[in-house]
RNA sequence: GGGCGCUUAGCUCAGCGGGAGAGCGCUUCCCUUACAAGGAAGAUGUCACAGGUUCAAAUCCUGUAGCGCCCA
């Protein structure tokens, strides 16, 4: 062996140092293939969280394997202006300062959010720069930025014209802490304890009454009928006549609706149109009057009298509870679980009010969506949540897209004063476009207040950022996109909405793949919050760990059927392979002179031949798994191939080899090309360390393609063999451990002419590997032997009283115990006829080689079992 | 209430029609000159339960139970 040369330890922190932002991938020029990908565009207030790590390492370890393999490949980033979001953390951090919001001109007040952005939005894509991606910064949109707002503009205008987008009345869900609308998809249910409350409306002039039960006896104000079914005996003398509405005094109907559930409590239900969804439908249909009971702000309005009037919803409780018991009216109360409507961002409650909000039909554009994956363009992986997907698009309500908030793309609509709406890119154009629609010039044209729902722009992202409208090179190559990374949560949010967008938009589908990944929880599965405190910054990790190893736990640890427990213990062993990585550099830096031969790499020895093979198994296997989009099996194939294969033996043996044999060239370039190609298939998964050594080796740090292949040979008979000798090898060590003989201690061993032959020619790898003396021929010896034995290979030391057998003889008797019950259900399986005619014949040869090669393992275990008795 | 997913070694999870696997942990031995963040040799399972399909089921089908998620 050379002179060791000064070998540093692995410190991932200077490797990242030196490496970090050096992942833009060189343009493959000459190639036809395109792979673009469009990075979900994180928020702007977001922090780094494990979650984008998964995302966005699944999304690089794509990106670099395709470009790799030769792709032209395009990873646009970006970061989405979160319009509540943001809106929401500024006026906070202004509250702080003492400043009201409310009390900021609206001019003033974007600008205060946009230079907030300014100053704090780009910390994200500063963090994720950390994890060594191949996204094209440069590239980077922001979806407020002058070309995404033109894009959003130019669609909104196209389905306005279209008739698509329209302004209605109806009611909304609206968020009285941000006074504003917001979307069905931005309510969450919260269980809640509550009571069900029971009170009596009596009939006008009469006194028969019917009791109604609520959990809301605050919205009695906005009664406007009492619905019981048409065949419920117990009422059907009532429908048609009315009640007495004494919170509003208004003499209200009752009415016949199957809407009513004679099951359920009184059977009777109030009817509060204004206030709740199911009853806005009854009171459509039956004509009923709506009465809006609350302010904006959530508070009680005129509608419910001045003693009502500005009590907040909890107070009004108290109080008109008290009033229903003064008026004996009240029957009774229950505990009961309701769910509570809450607004995902602010946590408000939320209340069903009618409003006038810009809608997008969507329907249409869902059925079209479903077709194009139920027909294959459009792909889920994993495909079960298709049926998720298709659940909602089935279901799909008109899309409230109007935001009564200040950050965001201000609604492209100019309206007169005679209510004709025009949309159009700016004030000029709409007044020229208005006197075209509508023949003749308006008086003035004022231009609605309202934003549209953030996710409005980023339903746009794939070709948005691709340039459109313009027809830019860039959207002729990358759109649309091969494939999109996301978690579950925001399949309805924004993947269904990307897919209505870009196909009724574009035409096209905007990607071909949906890959979607599971949550990050915490060690004991919970999930992550900050209420709950156990949240893992991916940053300390990287810190503790190293990016690549956080990067491999990552991606070989995602599960598409399980949420993924961050476990310390994981991230630790990738980290032990980064080091194991390092280490093996080292023992070839030792071994090899500066430079490296990359065309000598024809195997000498059998082992050389096995690693070749078994490097080529890799990259083929590499190749097709990354190309499902499995990239947990080829992360999982590099590290057994590498640990188990390259350093527990091929290390090994080379090191004999070298070490023996003066002629060292050959073996040391076959081992610095199979681990220079190697480091090519780890550089998707951990590109700093791929880098650094990559760099160690051939003096540059450039990762271009896939290996070649080609290069490589191996003859597999000389495989075959060295599968032999690394068996021989295992046996003689387990047969030594079990006599307790050290390990230091040379033996001699005894085996069959026919094998020791076969051995001769490798007998400096056993003699190394298990610390053999001699190897001895069996046939004529006339002493003990103890043996063990394993499936064919049979190799025995000589016997020696102060050795102790039982370990061994045990060892033989439960592998007797195994070789029986495999041999049993061997010949069960043989001698079934319909095994024999209806089973393929591999498998039937197999059956038979098992019973062989069993049957006389079992004679040999026997004989020697004898012996040793 | 509707839908989806899961149940495999002590823990975390692969495997998804033909001989039960990995990592961590555990046992024993070894600081052997790449690596103790390491090496060697091991132990560990009625593959949730019950039926069915099949020559053959952890794997496919049906049902049951438990856990989790989404929607209402």
């Amino acid at each position: 062996m050379k002179q060791a040369k000064s070998i540093s330890s692995y410190d991932f922190k200077e490797i990242e140092k030196k490496w970090s932002n050096s992942f833009s991938l060189p343009i493959n020029t000459n190639s036809k293939e395109k792979f673009s990908i469009v990075l979900p565009p994180p928020n702007v207030t977001g922090n780094l969280h494990l979650g984008h790590a998964l995302n966005s390492t699944i999304q690089d370890v794509l990106i670099k394997y395709h470009y790799l393999n030769g792709t032209r490949v395009r990873w646009t980033p970006g970061t989405d202006h979160a319009g509540i979001a943001t809106q929401m953390l500024v006026e906070k951090s202004l509250a702080e300062e003492g400043i009201d919001s409310k009390n900021i001109d609206k001019s003033e007040l974007i600008a205060k959010i946009w230079k907030w952005k300014d100053e704090n939005g780009n910390k994200i894509i500063h963090q994720l720069k950390k994890l060594g991606l191949s996204c094209e910064w440069d590239k980077a949109k922001f979806t407020l930025d002058k070309d995404m707002s033109f894009a959003v503009n130019e669609v909104f205008i196209s389905l306005f014209n279209e008739g698509l987008i329209y302004k209605e009345k109806t009611l909304v869900n609206w968020d009285p802490s941000l006074k504003s609308a917001i979307s069905d998809l931005e309510v969450v249910s919260e269980n809640k304890k509550g009571f069900l409350y029971s009170f009596k409306y009596f009939l006008v002039d009469s006194d028969d009454f019917i009791t109604v039960s609520t959990t809301r006896p605050e919205t009695a104000f906005g009664d406007t009928a009492i619905a019981v079914n048409p065949n419920d005996n117990r009422y059907k003398k009532f429908i048609g006549k009315k009640v007495k509405n004494i919170f509003n005094n208004k003499n209200i109907p009752i009415i016949s609706d199957t809407y009513a559930d004679i099951e359920k409590g009184s059977g009777a239900v109030k009817i509060t149109p204004g206030h709740d969804f199911n009853d806005f439908e009854i009171g459509k249909k039956h004509n009923l009057e709506m009465i809006n009971i609350l302010n904006d702000d959530g508070t009680l309005n005129e509608n419910t009298g001045k003693s009502y009037q500005n009590l907040t919803i909890d107070l009004a409780r108290v109080k008109i509870l008290k009033f229903m018991k003064d008026n004996e009216i009240f029957v009774s109360e229950e505990e009961v679980l309701n769910t509570i409507p809450k607004g995902d961002r602010t946590s408000s409650v939320i209340e069903p009010l009618l409003k006038d909000q810009w809608f997008l039909d969507v329907k249409q554009m869902a059925i079209e969506s479903i077709n194009a994956v139920e027909s294959g363009h459009i792909s889920f992986k994993p495909k079960f949540w298709e049926n998720t997907f298709f659940e909602w698009m089935n279901n799909i309500k008109p899309w409230c897209i109007s935001r009564q908030i200040l950050w965001g793309h201000q609604l492209p609509v100019w309206t007169c004063k005679d209510n004709n709406s025009i949309a159009a890119h700016d004030a000029k154009d709409a007044l020229k476009l208005y006197k075209k629609k509508f023949g003749y010039e308006p008086e003035i044209l004022i231009r609605e207040n309202d934003v549209l729902d953030t996710w409005f722009s980023s339903g746009l992202w794939p070709f948005s950022t691709l340039g459109w409208p313009e027809s830019t090179n860039d959207l002729k190559d990358f759109f649309p996109t091969s494939i999109l990374v996301t978690g579950f949560d925001i399949i309805f949010f924004w993947v269904a909405r990307m897919i209505m967008m870009s196909l009724k938009i574009t035409g096209k589908i905007p990607f071909k793949t949906i890959y979607i990944h599971n949550l990050i929880r915490d060690s004991k599965g919970n999930k992550m919050s900050k209420t709950k405190g156990n949240v893992i910054d991916p940053l300390d990790l990287i810190q503790k760990y190293g990016t690549d190893s956080l990067r491999f736990y990552l991606s070989s640890n995602i599960s598409p059927h399980s949420d993924l427990k961050i476990s310390d213990n994981q991230i630790e062993t990738s980290r032990n392979f980064m080091n194991k990585i390092w280490n093996a550099y080292s023992f070839i830096a030792i071994n090899s002179d500066e430079h490296i031969d990359e065309n000598d790499v024809n195997p000498i020895t059998s082992c050389e031949h096995w690693i070749t093979f078994n490097f080529i198994q890799l990259l083929d296997d590499y190749k097709k798994n990354i190309e499902e989009c499995e990239i947990e099996k080829s992360a999982l194939d590099l590290y057994r191939f590498f640990w188990d294969k390259f350093c527990d033996w091929y290390i090994e043996v080379s090191k004999i080899t070298i070490q023996k044999n003066h002629q060292v060239s050959s073996t040391v370039n076959l081992l610095q090309n199979i681990f220079k190609d190697f480091l090519i298939l780890l550089f998707p998964y951990c590109p700093f360390l791929s880098k650094e050594l990559m760099h160690k080796l051939t003096g540059t740090g450039d990762i271009l393609s896939l290996p070649n292949i080609d290069k490589y040979s191996y003859d597999i008979d000389l495989c075959n063999d060295f599968i032999k000798i690394k068996k021989i090898i295992t046996s003689i060590r387990s047969l030594r451990k079990n006599l307790s003989i050290p390990p230091k201690e040379k033996i001699n061993i005894y085996v069959s002419q026919e094998f020791k032959d076969f051995l001769d020619e490798n007998h400096n790898v056993v003699s190394n590997l298990a610390n053999v003396d001699s190897i001895e021929s069996d046939d004529n010896c006339n002493f003990d032997l103890i043996t063990n034995i394993s499936e064919s290979i049979k190799v025995s030391i000589k016997k020696d009283n102060d050795l102790n057998y039982d370990v061994q003889i045990n060892k033989l008797k439960k592998d007797l115990v195994t070789l029986q019950k495999d041999l049993q259900r061997s010949e069960s399986k043989l001698k079934n006829s319909k095994f024999l005619s209806s089973a393929p014949e591999d498998i039937v040869l197999r059956e038979k080689r098992i019973l062989e090669e069993s049957t006389e393992y079992i004679k040999n275990l026997n004989n020697i079992l004898k012996q040793l008795d």
